[in-house]
DNA sequence: GTGCAAGTGAAAACCGTTGTCAAAATCGCC
DNA sequence: GGCGATTTTGACAACGGTTTTCACTTGCAC
């Protein structure tokens, strides 16, 4: 793995939550990175077909990106507010997107599960303001 | 609402699966309606906004909508080949979603879930192409 | 008919993303 | 170290779905 693509996962693993390729691109280079916009969006595609980072499309057509404490398959808990983000597993769901598919016959099933929600932090500061 | 977005309505209940904006314009022109593409996107948005037709993002980045038959909520099985798509309630996963979001103190709870896989139709005609 | 709001659509702009291609860095090998 | 082959890089141009613009038309109340 080059020495951008590092700097680019690095990125994104002191990063809260996702983090487009424009904003990861803009941060480096504030921070002195000589780093094109281009490498960042290939940087961000490698390691996403990897597994190392998930990606999600935002409602505006935007891909989001963010390096995930685990490597196994999992889901997110995504705050519609201040986009904290808390990593699930769910077994359930799993199984459930398994069993849909293969009793309608459909194989190599795969599925995109995202649950929305407003975090404790913003529901706090929405009482209180 | 005005006849065009009747049209575009009518077009989407007509069909089987999701279809896009582009495509939809497309076989209204061909059958010799006098519509533009912009208004074939307003109605799709106003349509979508209404909850009259739902909408979802392609890997590539289209917006696609559909007509669905149930107005309650569901999920949809598509065929990653042909786009078939089969509308599926799952108790399972809107507890799951629900559960794991109550979980970490999030509340307005959402979720969006999609199944994706080969129909029956295109396995057998990729096994026998 | 007159006036006004809503609807329409061709063309241009938008914007995130991907392709191009020549320069630069890195590697493999001696 | 030398040095050609391979990979990586990035400025820039192109791409394509979507949105905006704006002049024009249509529908409707009076
Ligand atoms: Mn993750
Ligand atoms: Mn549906
Ligand atoms: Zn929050
Ligand atoms: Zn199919």
């Amino acid at each position: 793995m080059s020495s951008r693509r590092d700097a680019v996962h690095e990125i994104l693993r002191q990063s809260e939550g996702f983090r487009s390729a424009q904003d990861v691109y803009a941060e480096m280079r504030a921070e002195g990175a000589k780093i094109g916009l281009t490498t960042v969006y290939r940087a961000l595609q490698a390691l996403a077909d990897n597994g190392h980072v998930d990606v999600l499309r935002t409602d505006d057509g935007e891909s989001v990106y963010r390096a995930c404490a685990s490597g196994d398959h999992h889901h997110h808990l995504v705050c519609r507010r201040c986009g904290r983000t808390v990593e699930v597993a769910g077994p359930a769901v799993e199984r459930w997107a398994e069993a849909v598919g293969t009793e309608h016959g459909f194989t190599e099933i795969t599925h995109t599960v995202e649950v929305f929600g407003t975090c404790p932090a913003c529901s706090a500061a929405a009482k209180a303001g």
